[in-house]
DNA sequence: CCCTCACCCTGATCGC
DNA sequence: TGCGATCAGGGTGAGG
């Protein structure tokens, strides 16, 4: 499931070594896979002859810098790319191929299906309305305090729920939301805005401490896959709470609880955390 | 505007 | 052992 971490690591496999090749010719097997307003066919076909100079990154997304386009590509949850000789058997789940001048082919996977590529004419590439809306980067000079908590103060949703959604900060996913809250000590139940301001400050600095890890561990790897760009990240071992139920918390060695929230599985410490219990809306027991 | 939820997909796992 | 139900979740769009 990759969230900006991953992303960025297929992003730098992917400017290492496909960055310079030209695209010779595209075959798309799912053409759902490809957004309007093109057709797959005009994808495939307007491709044709373009070369690759850069790959870009803002949030979860892909921006590939051609001649005269702008790819860019989601994963969503399962996507993966992989460069191999042209003429290899496809793998399963094989669904768009860019076959390159120099007998190479980049290979887009998806188990689920769920990825996305769209084309931008170059000129107008900043005018993609998806990333467009997204909030910023989880950076330092780019998440700014007093932008977050204004954001925070306005919505009575849960705190996981404001923190996943791309238009508040753009990257965070389910594993680094659940890690985020767990170091800032925030139930992730919480309204957003009954968060304090040290909570809010806390928060932000734990979204951006876990991320920055995360990127330069390489991303987090939770099935191995042989030969895919970015599969080779070693932060899993540094989680605290995502995928630990009834293990012991490392702080406080209370077992991992999980739950649901806005839709998610939820991993917290109910010490550490505090209860969901509060928070919950009231109803028929069960 | 605000918010929740179904949908898109397949494979792994669970319960009986 | 089989088999249906459930879960996994990023982003979008429908609808309350």
């Amino acid at each position: 499931m990759p969230e900006l971490p991953e992303v960025e690591t297929v992003r730098r496999g992917l400017n290492q070594l496909v960055a310079g090749a030209t695209i010779k010719s595209v075959d798309v097997f799912w053409n759902r896979m490809i957004t309007p307003p093109f057709s797959s066919e005009r994808f495939q076909n307007e491709l044709v002859g373009e070369q690759i100079h850069t790959i870009e990154r803002r949030g979860k997304y892909l921006i590939f810098l051609l001649d005269h386009w702008a790819m860019v590509s989601h994963l969503r949850m399962e996507g993966k790319f992989t460069v191999t000789k042209t003429g290899e058997p496809y793998e399963k789940h094989t669904h768009v191929v860019f076959h390159l001048s120099d007998n190479r082919d980049l290979r887009y996977l998806d188990v689920r299906k769920f990825g996305r590529f769209s084309l931008m004419p170059i000129d107008k590439k900043e005018n993609y309305g998806p990333i467009q809306k997204l909030g910023p980067e989880p950076t330092t000079s780019q998440f700014s305090l007093e932008n977050f908590q204004e954001k925070l103060s306005r919505t009575q949703r849960a705190i996981k729920a404001v923190i996943l959604d791309q238009h508040i900060v753009a990257g965070v996913g389910n594993i680094y939301a659940d890690e985020s809250l767990f170091r800032a000590q925030i139930n992730p139940m919480k309204p957003a805005n009954q968060l304090n301001k040290g909570e809010t400050a806390r928060l932000r600095e734990a979204i951006i401490t876990v991320i920055a890890n995360a990127v330069e561990a390489g991303g987090t790897t939770i099935r191995t896959y042989k030969n895919t760009l970015g599969e080779a990240g070693k932060f899993q071992v540094a989680l605290n709470v995502y995928g630990k139920t009834n293990e012991d918390c490392p702080r406080c060695g209370t077992p991992i609880e999980k739950t649901k929230v806005a839709q998610r599985g939820t991993h917290y410490c109910p010490k550490c955390q505090g209860s969901i219990a509060r928070y919950e809306k009231k109803g028929p027991a069960g």
